[in-house]
RNA sequence: GGGGGUGUAGCUCAGUUUGGUUAGAGCGACGGCCUGUCACGCCGUAGGUCGAGGGUUCGAGCCCCUUCACUCCCGCCA
């Protein structure tokens, strides 16, 4: 007999009637009733009731012995009668009549209840005992999900022929994307390595070197500030390769691989949208949903009535639609119901990001027309309104003038804001889209210059001859998002694996030949020698379970997580360390009286 | 780098509006009673640098200033 267990604590039913056990767990709740003790022992797998009586040896012991203590019982399964059965439990039906009990780890009080459901705690008090939060049933089965997860890619992946190979953690410093992490090198003083945000020059390199395709279940590293969905630090990605392949061979070998992981883990009574997920552009997606991740739950959409109201009768719009401003719309219905502060409420929304002002009008049952703009329109504005928009009793409009994408994504975020008010947007689905025709080049709107918009790796359409004679603004790449619910869960892109093209993408972004050279000699190089047109992807792994999970927060699906400043407060990283290690590692600290902390 | 929110017992919070006796509740801890509970019940006890520092005041948890921590958002995230 194992000295700990014979059983897990979620095993054991009418079957084992009669049997000699033995559990072992934590005492997860008790109840005493002073000459009758029962106990709740909780492992990984379950709850068992246990129970004895005053005339029990093991009746003190038990009775003093604190909760979350690690204990091994040793008892008889008895079949519980009638009233006694507790449905709620798996184990419910039997008891551990104790027979032996023994103490193997006092817990001293704890600082927080591992019963009570973790919403009501602080960060801070989670983080630095995460292990005692991790007890807790929500958190313990989000991180089981996260395996199951990770265990179902991988299975899936090397089904479909692809290899797992690791690539390194330390290694060179890019320039462009997030800030690196570095680690200082103690062979070549004042040199680093930094950490890598993508693994994704060694995909591409594998691909030179003939793997074909190629997965891999990928730490990232980003110095970037955290946000809800957003770890600080390192997050890790189902990172993805292929050779030979054009845009659509990539969408259709991965769309199924995810649409099928969300079929297997979904939410009880949730539904999973078709294959194939729509396909938009990026221009349309911010012009229809403003935003470039829209969540396609919300069956909102905005549209374009700038001709409409270049004659409407409106002066402040008129005169923007003079200066190449638009002006959309969005209908909503029901809004007619909506009281007069709502409205401002959205107006305020507005001006708070410097647009304004948000007008609106609503079409009443009795076919009264109100709002901010009922009394300025002309008459033949408001029928066309009604017959572009299809109005019908109840809906409302609501209207923002602007121009570029700052006021494109306004009206994206107020197109949520009224989704989310008006209660519009289905919880029960997950609705896929990809996001793809990205512009390769943006205009840094500071500077003046022109830059990679995306992944500088990137295979511009038109390839050589669009580099070459378009405007750079107006070439797309071969550039895709895919976007679940409003959330961007998966980035990538066909290459270019032509160091020709490479070169004249970058010295349109600004960067010369040597900078190139120096920066990405290492694939540059491999390219010389024959390289496989590729292409491939990278899914947010620890975001595809917070979705699965319906968690709002990313912290709730990794193990142990930093906290919003990126620290681990329960190892308490990052440290200072001595001064004999900075020596060894040729580092002089130098921080400003106003830095230290 | 910027903006918002929060900070009171081990935990969750009330008290802050209008400054005024000894800062309260629930859970947890500890002690007592209780032989069928499963969020067991009942009685009692202990537990506080009101995040920290400074100021105003006869008097500050409450008002003012500074600061720290946590959190959400913007910037950032090829």
């Amino acid at each position: 007999m194992n000295r700990y267990r014979t059983h897990t604590c979620g095993e054991l039913s009418f079957k084992n009637e009669g049997e000699q056990v033995r559990l072992s767990g934590w005492i997860h709740r008790k109840r005493n009733h002073g000459n009758l003790l029962f106990v709740d022992l909780r492992d990984h797998y379950g709850i068992t009731q246990c129970v004895l009586d005053c005339d029990n040896d093991n009746f003190d012991l038990l009775s003093n012995t604190s909760l979350e203590s690690v204990v091994t019982i040793e008892g008889k399964v008895v079949v519980r009668a009638g009233k006694t059965v507790n449905e709620k439990l798996s184990t419910g039906q039997i008891e551990l009549q104790v027979l032996k009990a023994e103490v193997l780890s006092t817990a001293a009080q704890l600082p927080f209840s591992i019963l009570s459901d973790n919403s009501d705690l602080s960060e801070e008090a989670r983080l630095t005992y995460r292990f005692l939060d991790l007890r807790r049933e929500k958190l313990h089965q989000n991180i089981l999900l996260r395996n199951n997860v990770i265990s179902f890619l991988r299975k899936k992946m090397w089904s479909l022929g692809f290899n797992e190979f690791q690539t390194p953690i330390l290694t060179a410093s890019s320039p462009e994307g997030a800030r690196d992490f570095l680690v200082p090198s103690r062979v070549h003083p004042g040199k680093f390595f930094a950490l890598p945000q993508a693994p994704q020059q060694f995909k591409q390199l594998l691909m030179v070197s003939g793997f074909d395709k190629y997965f891999q279940i990928a730490p990232c590293f980003r110095d970037e500030d955290s946000r809800a969905d957003r770890t600080p630090g390192e997050f890790y990605q189902l990172d993805v390769e292929m050779s030979y392949v054009e845009q659509e061979d990539v969408l259709n070998t991965v769309e199924p691989v995810i649409l099928s992981l969300f079929e297997e883990f979904k939410e009880e009574g949730k539904t999973v949208c078709a294959s194939p997920c729509p396909r938009i552009t990026y221009r349309d997606a911010m012009k229809i949903y403003g935003t470039d991740k829209p969540d396609l739950r919300n069956p909102l959409l905005i549209e374009d009535v700038t001709e409409i109201f270049k004659t409407a009768g409106f002066s402040i719009y008129e005169e923007n639609t003079k200066n190449q401003m638009w002006v959309r719309g969005i209908k909503v219905p029901g809004l007619a119901e909506k009281s007069r502060s709502f409205f401002e409420k959205l107006g305020e929304f507005v001006k708070k990001e410097g647009f304004s002002p948000l007008t609106y009008l609503t079409f009443l049952e009795n076919g009264e027309i109100k709002g901010s703009l009922s009394k300025s329109l002309k008459e033949d504005a408001v029928s066309a309104l009604i017959s572009k928009m299809e109005i019908k009793e109840n809906d409302g409009l609501v209207f923002v003038s602007g121009k570029g994408e700052k006021a494109e994504k306004i009206m994206g975020a107020l197109r949520m804001l009224l989704g989310k008010e008006m209660n519009l947007i289905d919880e029960s689905r997950y609705e896929f889209c990809w996001i793809v025709d990205f512009p390769m080049f943006e205009l840094n709107e500071e500077t003046g210059k022109v830059e990679f918009s995306h992944n500088p790796f990137s295979m511009p359409q038109g390839e050589m001859e669009a580099l070459e004679t378009k405007d750079p603004l107006d070439i797309y790449a071969y550039q895709y998002d895919m976007v679940c619910n409003g959330y961007e869960i998966c980035s990538g892109a066909i290459r270019n694996h032509r160091d020709d093209i490479m070169f004249k993408a970058f010295e349109i972004a600004g960067y010369g030949h040597d900078v190139v050279e120096k920066k990405f000699g290492g694939m540059l190089h491999a390219f010389k020698f024959g390289a496989p047109p590729h292409g491939g992807c990278a899914y947010g792994i620890d975001r595809l379970v917070m979705i699965l999970a319906n968690e709002s927060y990313i912290r709730e699906v990794i193990v142990f997580p930093f906290n919003q400043q990126a620290q681990d407060l329960m190892m308490d990283a990052p440290a200072e360390v001595t001064e004999a290690q900075l020596k060894e590692l040729h580092i002089k600290v130098d921080i400003k009286e106003k830095d230290k902390k």
